[in-house]
RNA sequence: GGCGGCAUAGCCAAGUGGUAAGGCAGAGGUCUGCAAAACCUUUAUCCCCCAGUUCGAAUCUGGGUGCCGCCUCCA
């Protein structure tokens, strides 16, 4: 069975067939660094780095580009609020950008090329549009010329006539008037006094949005690639102006496979900064582990709705504890390395079944989580009867496919054992000379209580330490586990 | 006005013709002095509504209802 995926081209599943045997060249609409990033971007990465390690677990070599969008009006809007340059503000959340990033155990792109980095290739590609009559000059903007492409809307199935123009509310009165057509969109800006400017046949300005991706692409993938991703807010009209800009000049299909993931939605609305309803993915992981959310996301199909509500955030928690501790079944060190080879060839078969589907993470997770709950029923016999119905070698080879599935194919990297104290966040286990000297003879009576079965003052102690933050769970070896609970 | 999406248990969420995955929460049990943890068992006569096609539909068709997205900020 082969890999399916939806392209949005099309609107129909479609098998994956890259141009050149092996190799897939992907690339991934960036951010633009103007503010922290929210949920709806922690889905969009997470989604784009699950497709990317699955063609890598496949076999393929993916070339995976993403921009980074380090000049637009926002940012400049921000630059000047702040009175700051506007690198300070790119390079403050490029960092935090990679930050969130890295929490989330997304691996970086092969290339990650900025706009302000690629301004020849755009003004060379502005050029080669204005020669060939896509493109036309106004008073030192310079507009793509809509019109001149028979099937501009083709991606997200629209004409020219049938868009409202303006319907978004957002279009410049001035910027309508230099315009041919009221859809034309800005390949380049004239600068205005005080921003900061390159030099171009059209005098001092900065590049339009659209451009630096067409410009990016063919730099970097080359002139058709087999996969290109974003949030679906991007179809319209992102991408469709990147195949404006780009098809017409090579002849040739920008990318074969046009794939996008659906919005993070809060009470059914789309997060997002206009209507205020959004969580930095920051914010959120100051209350919830970054594999939670992870696995949250990878809950649902990329491309369906996803409501992210506190109580879902919770409910993930809990079910990454259930990964986690199968995945502790047997020691898990730091340097812990499994090859595909090494696992069960039914395990990766029915993984597969799913991935294949268009790249469902909730079925794939659902054989995840049985073989989560056999490795636990395997450990607990073990533990009492001191054997089990299935030798260790296999209960051996089902944890590593596990863990190996999991952690390398679905990036949901579990702590390593020795370091389980340090993995939660809102509680971690001590030990008794951590603590002050009074919660230290606290602790020491409840146990010479418990010792001479004087149970009720030994409760009194618990309770009294657990209004102080202290859990404390009696272990069946003796042993008196020490929580401390940070609120 | 145009284009499109969604509607499955308390919550999150798979499933696109063969009789409802999974996670969380809940319930019962085992264990424990108790508690916690862990483990075991259990939880939708039914998939927004109506009509139709079919031996058979959550899944297909037609008609409704509700919610949401895009139409030059957006992941």
């Amino acid at each position: 069975m082969t890999l399916t995926v939806y392209n949005s081209r099309t609107r129909q599943l479609e098998p994956l067939q890259p141009q050149r045997g092996k190799i897939i060249t992907m690339y991934v609409c960036g951010v633009t660094v103007y503010d922290y990033c929210h949920l709806g971007h922690a889905r969009t990465y997470i989604v784009w780095d699950v497709v990317r390690r699955y063609l890598e677990y496949l076999g393929y070599d993916v070339h995976h580009v993403q921009n980074i969008t380090d000049i637009d009006d926002k940012i400049l809007k921000k630059a000047q609020a702040e009175q700051v340059a506007m690198e300070v503000i790119t390079e403050r959340y490029i960092q935090a950008y990679n930050e969130d990033m890295g929490r989330l155990n997304i691996l970086p792109p092969q290339q990650y090329p900025r706009a302000t980095e690629s301004i020849p290739d755009m003004i060379q590609l502005i050029q080669n549009l204005e020669r060939l009559g896509y493109a036309y000059a106004a008073a030192g903007d310079v507009y793509y010329a809509v019109e001149r492409f028979p099937t501009y809307g083709k991606l997200s199935q629209r004409t020219l006539d049938q868009m409202q123009s303006g319907a978004s509310g957002r279009v410049e009165k001035e910027e309508a008037e230099r315009k041919r057509h009221p859809l034309d969109f800005a390949l380049w800006k004239a600068a205005k006094p005080g921003e900061p400017a390159w030099d171009s046949p059209w005098g001092p300005g900065r590049p339009g949005w659209h451009i630096e991706c067409s410009a990016m692409v063919h730099k970097t993938l080359g002139e058709s690639i087999d996969i290109h991703c974003g949030g679906s807010d991007l179809i319209f009209p992102h991408h469709e102006n990147e195949i404006a800009q780009s098809e017409p000049i090579t002849q040739k299909p920008l990318a074969r496979y046009w794939l996008h993931n659906g919005f993070v939605t809060v009470d059914g609305e789309k997060m997002s900064k206009s209507l205020g309803n959004f969580r930095t993915i920051r914010d959120v992981l100051n209350h919830y582990e970054p594999m939670a959310l992870r696995l949250l996301i990878l809950q649902s199909h990329y491309r369906q709705p996803m409501e992210c509500t506190p109580a879902a955030l919770q409910a993930a928690q809990s079910g990454w504890r259930t990964l986690q501790q199968s995945a502790w079944v047997y020691d898990l060190p730091e340097d812990f390395v499994v090859d595909k080879t090494d696992c069960d060839k039914e395990i990766l078969a029915q993984f597969e079944q799913a991935m294949n589907a268009d790249f469902n993470t909730p079925a794939a997770l659902a054989i995840l989580f049985g073989l989560a709950k056999k490795l636990k029923h395997f450990d607990q016999e073990k533990r009492h009867r001191r054997e089990s119905n299935i030798s260790e070698c296999q209960s051996r080879k089902i944890w590593q496919t596990f863990v190996y599935l999991t952690q390398n194919v679905l990036g949901l990297k579990f702590p390593f054992t020795s370091a389980q104290e340090a993995i939660a966040t809102e509680e971690h286990t001590a030990t008794l000379e951590s603590f002050s000297d009074e919660i230290q003879a606290l602790i020491r009576r409840r146990k010479e209580a418990r010792l001479s079965k004087n149970y009720s003052e030994a409760d009194r102690i618990r309770q009294e330490l657990a209004q102080k933050g202290l859990r404390l769970i009696d272990q069946p070896n003796g042993e008196t586990r020490i929580e401390v609970h940070s609120e």
